[in-house]
DNA sequence: GTTTCTGCAAAGGTTTTGCAACAAA
DNA sequence: TTTGTTGCAAAACCTTTGCAGAAAC
């Protein structure tokens, strides 16, 4: 877990006056050891792994307070369950481009997507507080070559 | 139901030789006689207030098939259900705004943001062949004024 | 010692499916 | 008549919740 990111889950667990407990913390250092996302499953799965894991109750009750702080947000892929993605805290302002052929997850950030999105959003009436951009996409390489990096279908 | 969309409906139903059943019938012309997104447990309801209806079993299939043919697309409001757009014959570019405050879904082309989708796509080594952006926003009147005209939160 | 958290198992809600009866072509 | 479709009810899924025991502070 990098070290802004431990503190500022510190900070949090700290102010809203969260008890460090085992399962919790597995759960936590679990989420932000990497970047990739994950589903409610995979990451019990996970946990379980390298401890003796939680409930699948704990690790949605954990996820909940997560998102609800706002270090952990909760994406769509399309796939029909709810996946999460660790690094907004890094990256405020990433998008996702979502590949329907192999499902592979691709962040970006774009600057003229920004104000391209921000002007957008002003002229319908709406403000950008709060504005994700997810891209759906094919796979360049498996058009052309009939495969991907990722392996499905 | 707009001429061009019954027309292509109906070639789509004889090519994939598919029968025309009085429940199929029922459910086609209720999610094509208007624009509103829906879903399957709306449509449902509207279906049981115009005819005797069709089972919860029926109006799944017959989505699935309308999504599987192009005609109707899902789209995900993050409510937890799935949502189903028709207005993809007539606008096949379209996307969504989706307000996190009031749910409120605005439909938008912007053929700016269309080519800024298409560089940032293949700068990532994807084709655009299938994309659909989705902005979501907070309302700027409920964040002036308190209220929202859906009159959500 | 309080108060919060956990795990279990049951419940909740949406969507899918097996199967016998039925209807379209 | 043949083949595809329907409806029902049950199953499959993911996620949430009530509650008693356990753990943190």
């Amino acid at each position: 877990m990098k070290p802004e990111v431990r503190e500022k889950v510190e900070a949090f667990l700290k102010e809203k006056g969260l008890r460090v407990t085992r399962p919790r913390e597995m759960i936590i250092e679990t989420i932000f050891e990497s970047e990739d996302h994950f589903s409610a499953e995979e990451l019990q799965d996970k946990v379980r792994a390298v401890d003796a894991g939680a409930s699948r109750a704990t690790v949605y009750r954990t996820l909940s307070i997560l998102v609800e702080s706002g270090l952990l947000r909760e994406i769509d892929l399309g796939l029909g369950v709810t996946y999460y993605d660790p690094n907004f805290i890094d990256h405020p302002n990433h998008n996702h481009l979502i590949c329907v052929d192999c499902h592979r997850v691709v962040e970006f950030e774009d600057a003229h997507m920004a104000v391209l999105e921000d002007c957008i959003t002003r002229r319908l009436g709406f403000s950008t507080a709060s504005t994700s951009i997810r891209i759906e996409a094919n796979c360049e390489e498996l058009k052309q070559k009939g495969v991907c990096r990722k392996g499905h279908r």
